[in-house]
Order: structure tokens, then C-alpha cells, then sequence
DNA sequence: AATATACAGTCAACGTTATTGACTATCAAA
DNA sequence: TTTGATAGTCAATAACGTTGACTGTATATT
């Protein structure tokens, strides 16, 4: 009765996904908020954050590719984050059809004090399990993205957005 | 310029968790929606899975602890839960107070289905990266999890439900 | 016993986020 | 220069989660 395996070695992988997230999340939130942001909607983390990395300023369109939410699902958030003066819109000289979207000055200082939180986990968490088992995790879950995306293209796109996530 | 590493060590960690889960997330969704039940509310995947590992019947307020989200939340994803048939409600003879959840006979076979979906992920994924990359990847996310456990009580449940996830 | 406190859950109102459907404007190609 | 595809917006609605106030049941203290 006492012979249980660790907890971990039951637990279904979808719900240590969702659960290692959430320490992440909320780590960044807590941080966000501590320093006065505490107006991002839940996109939002992955929006400043993404554009943070990217540098420079991108369309929607790649955006609904890396959230996978409908476009105007995109278009609102990116509307809700400029409100608040995390993001700024600006045409493409190339095509006017497109509107990137880059960070404010307030923008890159919520996607540090983001970033700064997020590494704050990594580091804890290389003491705890050592950057061999974070390696393994990573390809781990890149072999899960790509399985998604693969599926997603053999079934053409018949997958709702909201179907994800 | 070329010598970049794989994009996985690249990305940072909370978007591949979040792609990682939607895989799951949209193989179990597709494989419900074939077998007719495409009724089923986001967190309601967890719900039903849950139950169809606990076997018996449990109280909402272990639901609330598992998704955490609050009281109302988890009991008005039961009540559609139960307006659609795939769970019921019972008192609890023990303790009036509480009603506890199982499933119905639609129920378990909406969970197998899932379960069944879900294996066959686990299954694929063995063969792309190994048992051995697989029990990292657990243990470096059951990590993560106790992180966020331990922050959590730190700050004496001042976090909200929605701040998490 | 009597009262106080804690716990399990519901009801109602509201806010946020995502969805669908219809539309405008721009570009690309025949 | 019409045709078709692409980028994004607008408006209405649906799904989900939150807070606050409440009922009923159990437990502990006097």
C-alpha cells in the first residue's frame, strides 16, 4: 500500500503541463504587478514577451500563428495592450495592409521585469533538477509541439482555434 | 549566422509548455468531437479524466484545489457537466454538506475516449524521444510544480485563482 | 443545550476573453 | 481591370471565471 511510485510518475502529462505552467505564470504576474503592471490580460504575458525576444515590430498575422487564437481575438488584445501603453501600432511601409505592433517604453520594461522573473524560476529550477533533466524536458516537449503541428497540417486546418489550448 | 541552436533550446519555457499541452489538448478535443461528445467545457477535460482515475465520487471542493479556480467556477462547470450528461451528483452520507461528483455511464465512456487519445500521444512520444527523456521531462516539470506549491503557501494564498493558469 | 465559528455549496450580477459573421482596404495576378 | 487572396476591423454574442451575498450543515466552546 506504501509502495507508491513519486506522484509524478502517475500524474497524467497534460496536467503537469498545465500545473508547471501556472508556477511560471504566476511568478511573472506576481513580479508584473509588484512593479505597477498589473493590467495585462492573460495573452498578454506571451505578446510582450514574444516581442521582447523578436526585437522588432511584426504583423498580427504572426501573432495568431503563435497563440493560435482568432484574429480577432489578436486585434483585441493587441487593442487592449495599446490602450494600456504596452504596444504601439505602426504601418508597414512595404504593405499597408499590415500593421506591426512593437513595444512602448513601458512595454520593454514590463517584458524585463518579466523576463527577469521567468529567469528567476529557470535558475531555481536548474538547482533543483540540473540543466541535464531541463534538456531532456525541452526535447521533451519540442517532440509534442511538432506532433501538433504535424497533425494540424495533415487535417488541413480543420481545427478551431479555441479547439487548442 | 547559421549556427544557430534547435529552436527548442531557443524558446523559452512557458510557451513551450503551452504548445506542448495544446497538442493534448487538441487530440483529446478532436477525438471527443468524433465520438459525438464535442459538448465538453475547456476544464471539463480535466474534470472527467480526473474522475475516471479516482474512480469514486468526489466533493467539488477537491476540484477546486486540482483546477484551482474558485468554488462558483467549479460549480458551474459541474452543473453543465451534469446538464449534458456526463456527470451526476450525490449527497454525501457522511457529511450532508457535501455533494459528490461521478460519472455517468456517458461519462466514462467520454473519458476513455479521451484517455485512449491521450495514450496514444504518450505512445508516439516514447518512440520520438525515449522513456528516458520522458521521465526527465516529469521530473523536471514535477519540479515546477512543487515551485509553485511552495510559493504559494509562502504568500499565505494572497494569489487569486485567475492569476494562476 | 446554546451559541459561535467554520465549511460546502448555490444564486445572481458582472467583467474579461474568445468566437462568428460581415465588412473595408490593399495587394497580386490574369 | 476584374478577380481573388490577404490583413485587419467592427459588432454582436457566447463561454468562462470572478466577486459578493446567502443557505444549510457540521464542529467546537462554553
Amino acid at each position: 500500500m506504501d509502495k507508491t511510485k513519486p506522484w509524478f510518475e502517475e500524474i497524467v502529462l497534460p496536467a503537469l503541463l498545465r500545473h508547471a505552467r501556472s508556477t511560471y505564470g504566476a511568478a511573472m504576474r506576481r513580479a508584473l504587478a509588484e512593479a505597477g503592471y498589473d493590467d495585462i490580460p492573460k495573452n498578454g504575458l506571451y505578446v510582450i514577451g514574444g516581442l521582447a525576444m523578436d526585437g522588432g515590430g511584426i504583423p498580427l498575422g504572426q501573432l495568431i500563428e503563435e497563440l493560435r487564437i482568432s484574429k480577432q481575438a489578436a486585434g483585441q488584445l493587441v487593442d487592449t495592450l495599446v490602450a494600456r501603453d504596452y504596444l504601439e501600432r505602426a504601418a508597414d511601409p512595404e504593405d499597408r495592409r499590415k500593421l506591426t505592433i512593437s513595444l512602448t517604453e513601458r512595454g520593454r520594461d514590463a517584458a524585463a521585469t518579466q523576463a527577469e522573473a521567468r529567469e528567476k524560476i529557470d535558475a531555481e529550477l536548474v538547482t533543483r533538477v540540473g540543466q541535464e533533466n531541463i534538456n531532456s524536458a525541452r526535447r521533451t516537449l519540442a517532440a509534442l509541439v511538432d506532433m501538433g503541428f504535424e497533425r494540424e497540417r495533415q487535417n488541413d486546418k480543420t481545427l478551431g482555434p479555441q479547439t487548442l489550448a
